[in-house]
DNA sequence: GGGAAATTCAATAGTTCTCTTGAATATCAC
DNA sequence: GTGATATTCAAGAGAACTATTGAATTTCCC
Protein backbone atom coordinates (compact mmCIF):
# COMPACT_ATOMS: atom_id res chain seq x y z
CA UNK A 1 0.00 0.00 0.00
CA UNK A 2 2.89 2.51 0.80
CA UNK A 3 3.30 3.71 -2.62
CA UNK A 4 3.71 6.91 -1.38
CA UNK A 5 6.63 7.67 0.90
CA UNK A 6 8.10 7.05 4.09
CA UNK A 7 6.87 10.32 5.80
CA UNK A 8 3.27 9.57 4.47
CA UNK A 9 3.53 5.87 5.61
CA UNK A 10 4.90 7.47 8.87
CA UNK A 11 2.06 9.83 9.37
CA UNK A 12 -0.67 6.84 8.26
CA UNK A 13 0.69 4.27 11.14
CA UNK A 14 0.17 7.56 13.55
CA UNK A 15 -3.34 8.03 12.49
CA UNK A 16 -3.97 4.56 13.43
CA UNK A 17 -5.00 5.49 16.81
CA UNK A 18 -7.03 7.67 15.59
CA UNK A 19 -9.03 5.50 12.95
CA UNK A 20 -9.71 3.21 15.53
CA UNK A 21 -11.47 5.47 17.70
CA UNK A 22 -13.35 6.93 14.18
CA UNK A 23 -16.70 5.38 14.99
CA UNK A 24 -19.23 5.96 17.35
CA UNK A 25 -19.77 2.22 18.15
CA UNK A 26 -16.19 1.76 19.09
CA UNK A 27 -16.09 4.99 20.83
CA UNK A 28 -19.22 3.35 22.97
CA UNK A 29 -16.81 0.56 23.43
CA UNK A 30 -14.01 2.25 24.73
CA UNK A 31 -15.98 4.49 27.01
CA UNK A 32 -17.24 0.69 28.69
CA UNK A 33 -13.88 -0.75 28.52
CA UNK A 34 -12.72 2.12 30.49
CA UNK A 35 -14.79 0.77 33.52
CA UNK A 36 -12.58 -2.57 33.38
CA UNK A 37 -12.94 -6.12 30.99
CA UNK A 38 -16.22 -7.08 29.27
CA UNK A 39 -16.84 -10.31 27.39
CA UNK A 40 -18.12 -10.18 23.33
CA UNK A 41 -21.61 -10.55 24.10
CA UNK A 42 -21.92 -8.09 27.61
CA UNK A 43 -20.29 -5.36 24.98
CA UNK A 44 -22.55 -6.35 22.27
CA UNK A 45 -25.59 -5.64 24.60
CA UNK A 46 -24.07 -2.32 25.93
CA UNK A 47 -24.06 -0.84 22.69
CA UNK A 48 -26.82 -2.02 20.86
CA UNK A 49 -25.34 -4.21 18.55
CA UNK A 50 -25.29 -7.78 16.78
CA UNK A 51 -22.62 -9.96 18.98
CA UNK A 52 -21.28 -10.36 15.22
CA UNK A 53 -20.40 -6.53 14.81
CA UNK A 54 -19.43 -5.81 17.82
CA UNK A 55 -16.54 -8.68 17.15
CA UNK A 56 -15.54 -6.91 13.87
CA UNK A 57 -15.19 -3.70 15.67
CA UNK A 58 -13.26 -5.40 18.80
CA UNK A 59 -10.69 -6.93 15.97
CA UNK A 60 -10.42 -3.73 14.24
CA UNK A 61 -9.70 -2.50 17.92
CA UNK A 62 -7.30 -5.37 18.31
CA UNK A 63 -5.47 -4.66 15.42
CA UNK A 64 -4.93 -1.34 16.04
CA UNK A 65 -3.35 -2.16 19.87
CA UNK A 66 -5.89 -0.08 21.32
CA UNK A 67 -7.09 -3.53 23.66
CA UNK A 68 -6.56 -6.75 24.46
CA UNK A 69 -8.26 -10.16 24.75
CA UNK A 70 -7.65 -12.96 26.83
CA UNK A 71 -10.33 -16.20 26.54
CA UNK A 72 -11.66 -17.60 29.06
CA UNK A 73 -13.16 -20.78 28.84
CA UNK A 74 -15.55 -20.09 25.64
CA UNK A 75 -15.85 -16.47 26.95
CA UNK A 76 -13.11 -13.84 25.52
CA UNK A 77 -12.40 -11.19 27.46
CA UNK A 78 -11.55 -7.66 26.24
CA UNK A 79 -9.71 -5.02 28.40
CA UNK A 80 -7.90 -1.53 27.22
CA UNK A 81 -4.08 -2.49 26.42
CA UNK A 82 -3.40 0.35 29.06
CA UNK A 83 -4.58 3.76 31.09
CA UNK A 84 -3.25 5.60 27.83
CA UNK A 85 -6.42 4.80 25.80
CA UNK A 86 -8.74 5.87 28.59
CA UNK A 87 -6.52 9.50 28.52
CA UNK A 88 -6.83 9.58 24.65
CA UNK A 89 -10.91 8.52 24.68
CA UNK A 90 -11.35 11.61 27.50
CA UNK A 91 -9.00 14.06 25.46
CA UNK A 92 -11.11 13.04 22.20
CA UNK A 93 -14.40 13.43 23.65
CA UNK A 94 -12.85 17.03 25.28
CA UNK A 95 -12.37 18.11 21.89
CA UNK A 96 -15.49 16.75 20.62
CA UNK A 97 -17.31 19.00 23.53
CA UNK A 98 -15.49 22.50 22.63
CA UNK A 99 -15.46 21.82 19.02
CA UNK A 100 -17.97 19.73 17.41
CA UNK A 101 -20.92 21.61 16.25
CA UNK A 102 -24.56 20.27 17.40
CA UNK A 103 -23.08 18.09 20.23
CA UNK A 104 -24.71 19.98 23.33
CA UNK A 105 -28.05 19.83 21.27
CA UNK A 106 -27.50 15.75 20.80
CA UNK A 107 -26.73 15.53 24.58
CA UNK A 108 -29.49 16.97 25.60
CA UNK A 109 -31.48 14.38 23.21
CA UNK A 110 -30.07 11.58 24.74
CA UNK A 111 -29.73 12.79 28.60
CA UNK A 112 -33.12 14.46 28.79
CA UNK A 113 -33.77 17.51 31.46
CA UNK A 114 -30.93 17.71 33.65
CA UNK A 115 -31.66 21.02 35.05
CA UNK A 116 -33.51 19.71 37.90
CA UNK A 117 -31.10 17.66 39.10
CA UNK A 118 -28.45 18.53 41.75
CA UNK A 119 -24.85 17.99 40.97
CA UNK A 120 -21.96 18.43 42.33
CA UNK A 121 -18.41 18.86 40.78
CA UNK A 122 -15.45 16.96 41.63
CA UNK A 123 -13.70 19.61 43.45
CA UNK A 124 -16.67 20.13 45.91
CA UNK A 125 -16.96 16.02 46.23
CA UNK A 126 -13.73 15.68 47.45
CA UNK A 127 -14.26 18.70 50.42
CA UNK A 128 -16.79 16.97 51.43
CA UNK A 129 -15.04 13.86 51.60
CA UNK A 130 -12.33 15.64 53.86
CA UNK A 131 -15.47 17.43 56.10
CA UNK A 132 -16.70 12.83 56.25
CA UNK A 133 -20.41 14.31 55.60
CA UNK A 134 -21.30 12.34 52.36
CA UNK A 135 -22.97 9.23 51.23
CA UNK A 136 -20.88 8.56 48.17
CA UNK A 137 -23.26 6.04 46.48
CA UNK A 138 -21.25 4.07 42.99
CA UNK A 139 -24.46 2.63 41.00
CA UNK A 140 -22.51 0.71 38.35
CA UNK A 141 -22.62 -2.75 37.69
CA UNK A 142 -20.94 -4.51 41.12
CA UNK A 143 -17.94 -5.76 38.58
CA UNK A 144 -17.27 -2.00 37.86
CA UNK A 145 -17.16 -1.51 41.68
CA UNK A 146 -14.84 -3.97 42.08
CA UNK A 147 -12.09 -3.01 39.76
CA UNK A 148 -11.87 0.38 41.36
CA UNK A 149 -14.28 2.90 42.83
CA UNK A 150 -14.12 6.21 44.58
CA UNK A 151 -12.29 5.72 48.42
CA UNK A 152 -15.29 5.15 50.55
CA UNK A 153 -17.86 4.89 48.03
CA UNK A 154 -20.95 1.96 48.78
CA UNK A 155 -21.93 -0.01 45.86
CA UNK A 156 -25.55 -0.72 45.04
CA UNK A 157 -26.23 -1.08 41.47
CA UNK A 158 -28.58 1.45 39.81
CA UNK A 159 -30.58 -1.89 38.94
CA UNK A 160 -30.94 -2.79 42.82
CA UNK A 161 -31.51 0.36 44.09
CA UNK A 162 -35.50 0.16 44.38
CA UNK A 163 -35.23 -2.76 46.61
CA UNK A 164 -32.08 -1.57 48.21
CA UNK A 165 -32.89 1.91 49.50
CA UNK A 166 -33.16 0.81 53.10
CA UNK A 167 -29.21 0.10 52.67
CA UNK A 168 -28.74 4.08 52.84
CA UNK A 169 -28.96 5.59 56.31
CA UNK A 170 -31.60 7.80 57.17
CA UNK A 171 -31.36 11.40 56.43
CA UNK A 172 -28.05 11.24 54.58
CA UNK A 173 -26.79 13.52 52.05
CA UNK A 174 -26.05 11.30 49.15
CA UNK A 175 -23.86 11.87 46.23
CA UNK A 176 -24.15 9.27 43.10
CA UNK A 177 -21.57 8.79 40.61
CA UNK A 178 -21.14 6.08 37.66
CA UNK A 179 -19.17 6.18 34.34
CA UNK A 180 -18.92 9.57 33.32
CA UNK A 181 -20.55 12.58 32.05
CA UNK A 182 -22.70 10.45 29.54
CA UNK A 183 -23.69 7.88 32.03
CA UNK A 184 -27.48 8.00 32.64
CA UNK A 185 -27.46 5.86 36.05
CA UNK A 186 -26.81 8.38 38.32
CA UNK A 187 -29.38 10.64 37.05
CA UNK A 188 -31.46 7.67 37.67
CA UNK A 189 -30.52 7.16 40.87
CA UNK A 190 -31.03 10.87 41.90
CA UNK A 191 -34.19 11.01 40.59
CA UNK A 192 -35.39 7.66 42.50
CA UNK A 193 -34.13 9.05 45.84
CA UNK A 194 -36.07 12.40 45.20
CA UNK A 195 -39.39 12.10 47.30
CA UNK A 196 -37.37 9.80 50.34
CA UNK A 197 -36.26 10.98 52.92
CA UNK A 198 -32.39 11.18 51.63
CA UNK A 199 -30.94 14.49 49.87
CA UNK A 200 -29.13 13.23 46.69
CA UNK A 201 -26.60 14.86 44.06
CA UNK A 202 -24.83 13.45 41.04
CA UNK A 203 -20.90 13.65 40.66
CA UNK A 204 -20.85 15.59 37.03
CA UNK A 205 -18.42 13.07 35.86
CA UNK A 206 -17.70 9.39 36.70
CA UNK A 207 -15.27 7.30 38.62
CA UNK A 208 -12.74 7.55 35.47
CA UNK A 209 -12.37 11.08 35.10
CA UNK A 210 -12.03 10.93 39.20
CA UNK A 211 -9.01 8.29 38.74
CA UNK A 212 -7.04 10.41 36.50
CA UNK A 213 -7.33 13.27 38.52
CA UNK A 214 -5.69 11.29 40.69
CA UNK A 215 -8.50 11.73 44.07
CA UNK A 216 -8.15 8.89 46.26
CA UNK A 217 -9.71 5.37 44.96
CA UNK A 218 -9.79 1.96 46.17
CA UNK A 219 -8.37 -0.70 43.96
CA UNK A 220 -8.41 -4.53 44.20
CA UNK A 221 -4.99 -5.78 44.79
CA UNK A 222 -2.64 -6.82 41.89
CA UNK B 1 -28.68 9.68 9.08
CA UNK B 2 -29.56 9.22 12.45
CA UNK B 3 -32.50 6.59 12.42
CA UNK B 4 -30.27 5.00 15.17
CA UNK B 5 -30.90 5.93 18.74
CA UNK B 6 -30.22 9.59 20.48
CA UNK B 7 -26.93 7.50 22.15
CA UNK B 8 -25.62 6.43 19.26
CA UNK B 9 -25.92 9.86 17.49
CA UNK B 10 -24.12 11.55 20.76
CA UNK B 11 -21.32 9.04 20.66
CA UNK B 12 -20.86 9.27 16.71
CA UNK B 13 -20.60 13.25 17.20
CA UNK B 14 -17.96 12.46 20.09
CA UNK B 15 -16.57 10.18 17.37
CA UNK B 16 -16.36 13.21 15.13
CA UNK B 17 -13.23 14.87 16.94
CA UNK B 18 -10.80 11.44 16.20
CA UNK B 19 -12.53 11.32 12.81
CA UNK B 20 -11.23 14.47 11.66
CA UNK B 21 -7.85 13.28 12.64
CA UNK B 22 -8.30 9.96 11.71
CA UNK B 23 -6.01 10.54 8.10
CA UNK B 24 -2.33 10.82 7.23
CA UNK B 25 -2.58 13.31 5.63
CA UNK B 26 -4.94 15.45 7.83
CA UNK B 27 -2.74 14.71 10.52
CA UNK B 28 0.25 16.15 8.92
CA UNK B 29 -1.59 19.06 8.61
CA UNK B 30 -2.22 19.56 11.97
CA UNK B 31 1.17 18.89 12.99
CA UNK B 32 2.18 21.87 10.92
CA UNK B 33 -0.99 23.74 12.17
CA UNK B 34 0.77 23.48 15.48
CA UNK B 35 3.16 25.73 14.81
CA UNK B 36 1.04 28.23 13.55
CA UNK B 37 -1.56 29.69 10.81
CA UNK B 38 -0.72 29.01 7.24
CA UNK B 39 -1.86 29.51 3.54
CA UNK B 40 -3.38 26.85 2.26
CA UNK B 41 -0.74 26.52 -0.55
CA UNK B 42 2.12 26.59 2.05
CA UNK B 43 0.28 23.84 3.62
CA UNK B 44 -0.02 21.49 0.34
CA UNK B 45 3.55 21.99 0.22
CA UNK B 46 4.35 20.88 3.59
CA UNK B 47 2.00 17.86 3.71
CA UNK B 48 3.27 17.32 -0.34
CA UNK B 49 -0.32 17.19 -2.14
CA UNK B 50 -1.99 19.26 -4.47
CA UNK B 51 -3.82 22.47 -3.36
CA UNK B 52 -7.21 21.07 -4.47
CA UNK B 53 -6.78 17.52 -2.09
CA UNK B 54 -5.23 19.59 0.45
CA UNK B 55 -8.40 22.28 0.14
CA UNK B 56 -10.52 19.05 1.15
CA UNK B 57 -8.67 17.96 3.93
CA UNK B 58 -8.88 21.63 5.16
CA UNK B 59 -12.49 21.73 4.75
CA UNK B 60 -13.20 18.47 6.35
CA UNK B 61 -11.43 20.16 9.59
CA UNK B 62 -13.00 22.89 9.18
CA UNK B 63 -16.19 21.00 9.51
CA UNK B 64 -15.63 19.33 12.18
CA UNK B 65 -14.58 22.56 14.24
CA UNK B 66 -10.87 21.96 14.84
CA UNK B 67 -9.25 24.20 12.83
CA UNK B 68 -10.50 27.95 11.94
CA UNK B 69 -10.03 30.14 8.71
CA UNK B 70 -9.27 34.00 7.67
CA UNK B 71 -9.13 35.28 4.67
CA UNK B 72 -6.67 38.09 3.87
CA UNK B 73 -6.60 39.56 0.26
CA UNK B 74 -6.44 35.94 -2.25
CA UNK B 75 -5.11 33.81 0.22
CA UNK B 76 -6.88 32.08 3.07
CA UNK B 77 -5.28 31.21 6.49
CA UNK B 78 -6.02 28.15 8.26
CA UNK B 79 -5.09 27.81 12.32
CA UNK B 80 -6.30 25.03 14.80
CA UNK B 81 -9.41 26.49 16.70
CA UNK B 82 -7.73 26.06 19.91
CA UNK B 83 -4.55 24.60 21.95
CA UNK B 84 -6.81 21.23 22.85
CA UNK B 85 -6.60 20.60 19.17
CA UNK B 86 -3.04 20.12 19.44
CA UNK B 87 -2.89 18.55 22.89
CA UNK B 88 -5.11 15.81 20.96
CA UNK B 89 -3.03 15.38 18.50
CA UNK B 90 0.15 14.75 20.81
CA UNK B 91 -1.82 12.39 22.81
CA UNK B 92 -2.88 10.38 19.65
CA UNK B 93 0.70 10.44 18.83
CA UNK B 94 1.86 9.12 22.08
CA UNK B 95 -1.02 6.10 22.35
CA UNK B 96 0.07 5.27 18.58
CA UNK B 97 3.67 5.29 19.76
CA UNK B 98 2.72 2.96 22.17
CA UNK B 99 0.67 0.77 20.55
CA UNK B 100 0.62 0.77 17.30
CA UNK B 101 2.64 -2.13 15.75
CA UNK B 102 5.57 -1.53 13.07
CA UNK B 103 6.02 2.24 14.14
CA UNK B 104 9.31 2.07 15.07
CA UNK B 105 10.24 0.56 12.09
CA UNK B 106 8.26 3.78 9.87
CA UNK B 107 10.13 6.22 11.81
CA UNK B 108 13.07 4.58 11.16
CA UNK B 109 12.04 4.41 7.70
CA UNK B 110 11.80 8.06 7.73
CA UNK B 111 14.51 9.45 9.78
CA UNK B 112 16.99 7.50 8.85
CA UNK B 113 19.61 6.64 11.88
CA UNK B 114 19.17 9.06 14.82
CA UNK B 115 21.63 6.71 16.79
CA UNK B 116 24.83 9.08 15.85
CA UNK B 117 23.10 11.91 16.71
CA UNK B 118 23.81 13.64 20.45
CA UNK B 119 20.27 14.38 21.92
CA UNK B 120 19.05 15.81 24.90
CA UNK B 121 15.92 15.15 27.06
CA UNK B 122 13.69 18.20 28.00
CA UNK B 123 14.58 18.34 31.68
CA UNK B 124 18.32 18.47 30.72
CA UNK B 125 17.99 21.61 28.61
CA UNK B 126 15.78 22.89 31.26
CA UNK B 127 18.70 22.36 33.85
CA UNK B 128 21.30 23.55 31.51
CA UNK B 129 19.72 26.56 30.18
CA UNK B 130 19.56 27.60 34.13
CA UNK B 131 23.25 27.00 34.08
CA UNK B 132 23.54 29.53 31.54
CA UNK B 133 25.93 27.74 29.10
CA UNK B 134 24.15 26.58 25.91
CA UNK B 135 22.98 27.90 22.79
CA UNK B 136 19.45 27.11 22.23
CA UNK B 137 18.74 27.30 18.01
CA UNK B 138 15.41 26.89 17.29
CA UNK B 139 15.88 25.83 13.38
CA UNK B 140 12.28 26.00 12.12
CA UNK B 141 11.35 28.84 9.65
CA UNK B 142 11.24 32.12 11.09
CA UNK B 143 7.97 32.56 10.73
CA UNK B 144 7.27 29.82 13.56
CA UNK B 145 10.02 31.13 15.73
CA UNK B 146 8.26 34.45 15.47
CA UNK B 147 4.91 32.63 16.77
CA UNK B 148 6.45 31.37 20.09
CA UNK B 149 9.72 30.23 20.92
CA UNK B 150 11.94 28.83 23.46
CA UNK B 151 13.04 31.23 25.95
CA UNK B 152 16.10 32.27 24.91
CA UNK B 153 16.72 30.88 21.91
CA UNK B 154 18.14 31.87 19.03
CA UNK B 155 16.52 31.59 15.33
CA UNK B 156 18.55 30.60 12.10
CA UNK B 157 15.89 28.51 9.74
CA UNK B 158 17.78 25.19 9.00
CA UNK B 159 17.49 26.17 4.94
CA UNK B 160 19.91 29.36 5.78
CA UNK B 161 22.30 27.43 8.34
CA UNK B 162 24.46 26.84 5.99
CA UNK B 163 24.98 30.57 5.33
CA UNK B 164 25.09 31.83 9.18
CA UNK B 165 27.10 29.25 10.77
CA UNK B 166 29.10 32.53 11.97
CA UNK B 167 26.13 33.75 13.31
CA UNK B 168 27.14 31.08 16.56
CA UNK B 169 29.77 31.76 19.00
CA UNK B 170 32.90 29.85 18.40
CA UNK B 171 33.38 26.71 20.58
CA UNK B 172 29.57 27.00 21.81
CA UNK B 173 27.69 24.07 22.73
CA UNK B 174 24.48 23.67 21.31
CA UNK B 175 21.13 22.36 21.45
CA UNK B 176 19.23 22.34 18.05
CA UNK B 177 15.44 22.08 18.40
CA UNK B 178 12.47 21.87 15.68
CA UNK B 179 8.91 21.07 15.01
CA UNK B 180 8.60 18.08 16.97
CA UNK B 181 10.14 14.39 17.47
CA UNK B 182 9.42 13.54 13.76
CA UNK B 183 10.70 16.40 12.52
CA UNK B 184 14.23 16.45 11.21
CA UNK B 185 15.38 20.07 10.69
CA UNK B 186 16.91 19.43 14.04
CA UNK B 187 18.50 16.20 13.23
CA UNK B 188 19.75 18.14 9.80
CA UNK B 189 21.19 20.61 11.56
CA UNK B 190 23.07 18.29 14.44
CA UNK B 191 24.40 17.10 11.42
CA UNK B 192 25.57 20.65 9.48
CA UNK B 193 27.14 21.03 12.92
CA UNK B 194 29.50 18.25 13.77
CA UNK B 195 32.48 19.27 12.43
CA UNK B 196 32.65 22.30 12.78
CA UNK B 197 34.11 23.97 16.20
CA UNK B 198 30.81 23.82 17.90
CA UNK B 199 29.40 20.90 19.72
CA UNK B 200 25.63 20.21 18.83
CA UNK B 201 22.89 18.41 20.31
CA UNK B 202 19.13 17.81 19.44
CA UNK B 203 16.43 18.64 21.64
CA UNK B 204 14.64 15.11 21.46
CA UNK B 205 11.12 16.85 20.77
CA UNK B 206 10.36 20.18 19.52
CA UNK B 207 8.43 23.66 20.52
CA UNK B 208 4.89 22.20 20.88
CA UNK B 209 5.95 19.91 23.29
CA UNK B 210 8.47 21.97 25.29
CA UNK B 211 4.90 24.69 25.65
CA UNK B 212 2.53 22.17 26.82
CA UNK B 213 5.57 21.48 29.39
CA UNK B 214 4.49 24.97 30.81
CA UNK B 215 8.44 25.15 30.48
CA UNK B 216 9.46 29.12 29.76
CA UNK B 217 8.65 30.48 26.33
CA UNK B 218 8.54 33.80 24.74
CA UNK B 219 5.43 34.85 22.70
CA UNK B 220 4.51 37.70 20.69
CA UNK B 221 2.04 39.78 22.27
CA UNK B 222 -1.49 39.43 21.55
C1' DG C 1 -13.85 45.86 -16.75
C1' DG C 2 -9.80 42.32 -17.65
C1' DG C 3 -6.21 39.39 -16.17
C1' DA C 4 -3.73 36.91 -12.56
C1' DA C 5 -3.36 34.33 -8.30
C1' DA C 6 -5.33 31.53 -4.60
C1' DT C 7 -8.80 28.69 -3.36
C1' DT C 8 -12.95 26.06 -3.82
C1' DC C 9 -16.30 23.30 -6.31
C1' DA C 10 -18.02 19.29 -8.95
C1' DA C 11 -17.71 14.94 -10.99
C1' DT C 12 -15.61 10.52 -10.90
C1' DA C 13 -13.27 6.08 -10.02
C1' DG C 14 -11.25 3.18 -6.82
C1' DT C 15 -10.84 2.02 -2.12
C1' DT C 16 -12.25 1.35 2.59
C1' DC C 17 -15.80 1.13 6.05
C1' DT C 18 -20.07 -0.68 8.13
C1' DC C 19 -23.77 -3.67 8.96
C1' DT C 20 -26.21 -7.94 7.89
C1' DT C 21 -26.60 -12.76 7.32
C1' DG C 22 -25.43 -17.40 7.83
C1' DA C 23 -21.82 -20.69 8.34
C1' DA C 24 -17.57 -22.18 10.77
C1' DT C 25 -14.67 -22.71 14.89
C1' DA C 26 -13.29 -23.35 19.73
C1' DT C 27 -14.20 -24.71 24.32
C1' DC C 28 -16.79 -26.82 27.84
C1' DA C 29 -19.95 -30.23 30.12
C1' DC C 30 -21.60 -34.63 29.81
C1' DG D 1 -17.66 -38.11 20.77
C1' DT D 2 -22.17 -35.01 21.20
C1' DG D 3 -24.51 -30.96 22.11
C1' DA D 4 -24.49 -26.25 23.81
C1' DT D 5 -22.44 -21.74 24.16
C1' DA D 6 -19.50 -17.94 22.81
C1' DT D 7 -17.02 -16.05 19.31
C1' DT D 8 -15.13 -15.51 14.79
C1' DC D 9 -15.14 -15.94 9.80
C1' DA D 10 -16.81 -15.03 5.06
C1' DA D 11 -19.42 -12.84 1.61
C1' DG D 12 -21.99 -9.02 0.00
C1' DA D 13 -24.53 -4.50 -0.48
C1' DG D 14 -24.57 0.24 0.36
C1' DA D 15 -22.30 4.21 2.18
C1' DA D 16 -18.34 7.09 3.11
C1' DC D 17 -13.64 8.31 2.08
C1' DT D 18 -9.70 9.72 -0.95
C1' DA D 19 -7.10 11.41 -4.84
C1' DT D 20 -7.52 13.29 -9.46
C1' DT D 21 -8.97 16.36 -12.89
C1' DG D 22 -10.67 20.47 -14.80
C1' DA D 23 -13.83 24.20 -14.24
C1' DA D 24 -15.73 27.95 -11.28
C1' DT D 25 -15.23 31.55 -7.79
C1' DT D 26 -13.18 35.26 -5.11
C1' DT D 27 -10.11 38.94 -4.56
C1' DC D 28 -6.55 41.87 -6.01
C1' DC D 29 -4.22 44.89 -9.21
C1' DC D 30 -4.13 47.68 -13.09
Amino acid sequence: MPNHGAKAALYDALAESAKALANGRRAELVDVLVQGERSVEELAQEIDQTVANTSQHLQRLLRSGLVESRREGTRIYYSLSSPLVGDLWRTMRRTAEEHVAGLEQLAADYLGDRSKLRSITRDDLRARLRDGDVVVLDVRPEAEYAAGHIRGAISIPIHDLRSRLGDIPDGAEVVAYCRGPYCVYADDAVRMLSGTSVTAARLEDGFPEWAEARLPVTRPPE
